[in-house]
Order: structure tokens, then sequence, then C-alpha cells
DNA sequence: ATAGTTAGTCAGATAGGCTGACTATATTGA
DNA sequence: TCAATATAGTCAGCCTATCTGACTAACTAT
């Protein structure tokens, strides 16, 4: 060890430090779960194509855009999906440049393990720190995200 | 656009999402204002050298200890920021396998620009969203984190 | 005087993005 | 009706931010 990590003057937690602690532990801790149930391959990166899929079957270009990805990135997640068969590819049926992005019976399942495991661990932290207080901090933070949103410039 | 963006069945926003998506809006628009302030070569992962930075200077391998960074990782970034003139290496005076990293005066320039943008903004935010429910969130976020922490498993 | 530990480096891998150039198909307007 | 343009997706290649493993130099405790 150094000598005494006497940090910077006023070392202040800015806000973005207090939204990424959280955030970064949350979700290693989520994803290790999800490793630990069976679903190993599925990385947080993954997370952004099932966050955004539709039931009937979404198209490339949609959920890159809707996800503020490039349709290669995209299309590079769902090959890797569907290679471990969480998701399937299949023709649009009206246009034949498109293909539409299914789930599969296993990416329904964990889909639903994911959001089980996402909510039972909300669940012990509003034990934690109170379900008012936990209640408060989700509509705090989506008038935070609103109020950034909307900054001017 | 496809047919209709009909999201999955309560495509419930989890605390993860929660806490992503003004974390992630945050720092980009933050970055952008240092980019735009001649700080352009600072990156996002850069930031973790700043913050843990110690006036003394620091070694490497505390920088990556207390980052949770491979040391690898640290002298890459270090090695980044010394070549931009942020920090300088010099040879640590106890221990000659040692360097420490050290602020260089453009390096503590960038600090004070950095952290007098993020209070900017908060102080911004904190008029969109009322100050005391901004304080109320700062509290409540350093609080889940704790909370985090220390669940059991 | 070593044996073991610690600080940092070198080489190479992987993940998660990106841009640019391209093909195939659709749409539109003269 | 067809040429011009737009859209869906692919191919190739790049960059950044990590990592692991193997190494050298120097320090520390017997």
């Amino acid at each position: 060890m150094s000598p005494s990590p006497s940090s910077f003057p006023e070392q202040a937690r800015t806000l973005g430090a207090l939204l990424r602690l959280p955030y970064h532990r949350l979700s290693k801790r989520l994803y290790a779960e999800m490793a630990a149930s069976g679903f190993g391959e599925i990385r947080p990166s993954h997370s952004v194509v099932f966050r955004h899929l539709s039931p009937e079957g979404s198209r490339l270009t949609d959920l890159a855009e809707v996800s503020g990805l490039t349709k290669q990135s995209m299309a590079y997640l769902v090959e890797y999906l569907a290679k471990h068969d969480y998701v399937t590819v299949a023709a649009d049926p009206v246009d034949r440049r498109a293909k539409r992005v299914l789930l599969t019976k296993r990416g329904h399942v964990f889909m639903k393990a994911l959001l089980a495991a996402s909510s039972r661990l909300e669940d012990e932290l509003g034990k934690k720190i109170g379900r008012t207080k936990l209640q408060n901090l989700r509509t705090a933070l989506a008038d935070l995200d609103e109020a950034i949103m909307t900054l001017p410039k």
C-alpha cells in the first residue's frame, strides 16, 4: 500500500459517480446470477437485444435504431444470440430485404429469469433501505432522466 | 418503421435501466462539454485515473487496485494521459521498482473543469426537478449502493 | 545469500463498439 | 414504366477498453 491515499481536495461524489456505482454493482451481480442459472453465454451487451424485441419479431434495423447501435453491431449481437439459441432470424414475409428477429423458447425462459432475478434483487434492496424510499428513488431516477434529456443546448 | 413497436408484456423499467439511462446520458453530455472546452483527448475510461490520483503521486499498482483494473490496463491509460500531458510519471524516490503518477498543470486544469462542469450540470438539474428532491436522490443512491454491497451471498 | 514477494512491462487475446463500401430489394415520381 | 433514390442487411477492417500469462527488476525477510 501507498503512503496514505489522501485523496484529492473534495473528492466530491459527483452525481455521475453516484449513479455509476450502484449500476455497475447491480448489473455485475445480476449477470453473475444469470450465469449461475445456466445462462452463462449472455453478456450485458446482449440485453439491448432482449430489451427491445417485440413479440411479432423485430427487424434488425429497427432494433439497431431504437437501441442506438449501428446495424452492424446489432447484427453481431443477434448472430451470437442465434448461435446460442436465444433468438431465431426469419425472413420477413412482406419485405424480402428484411429479416425478423424472434425469441426462441430458450430466449423466453431467459427473459423471464432475468426479470425475476431483477425483481427479486430489487425486493431484497427494498427490505434493506425501505420500500417507500426505493419507490421514491425509482420515480426520482425517471424524473432525472427526463430532466437530463430536456436540458438545453 | 416496423408495424408497431408493441413492446413486450410489462417491459418493466428495471432498477438497472433506471440507473443506466441517466448515467449514460449524463456522462455523454459531460464528456461532450469537456471536448468542447479543449479536452477532447480525454475519454470516459480515463476518469478512473483522475478519480484516484493522490496529490503526492500514486503508484500504478495502487491506482490499478483501487479502481479495480489490472496493472496493465492502468499502465495503458496512464501512458495515454502522459502522452497528452495530463500526468507525468516519475521515479519513486524510495522504491526503485516503482513509479509515481502525478497530475501536470494541464491535468489540474482538466480536473477543475470537469468538476465545475459536473456541478454546473447538477445545478441545472436541481432547478428542473427541485433541489431537495435531487439532494434526496443523492442520499438514496448512496444508500442503495451501500445496500447492494452488503447484500448476502 | 537466497527465496519469495512486489512493481511494472511485453505480447497477445477478446468484447463491443465504429466507419466505409457493397448488394439486393423497395419505393417513388416523371 | 423505368430510372433515381432510399432502405435492409453484409463484408471487411479499425479502435478502445479490458483481460491473461509470462517475464524482469528490485525489494524484503530469513
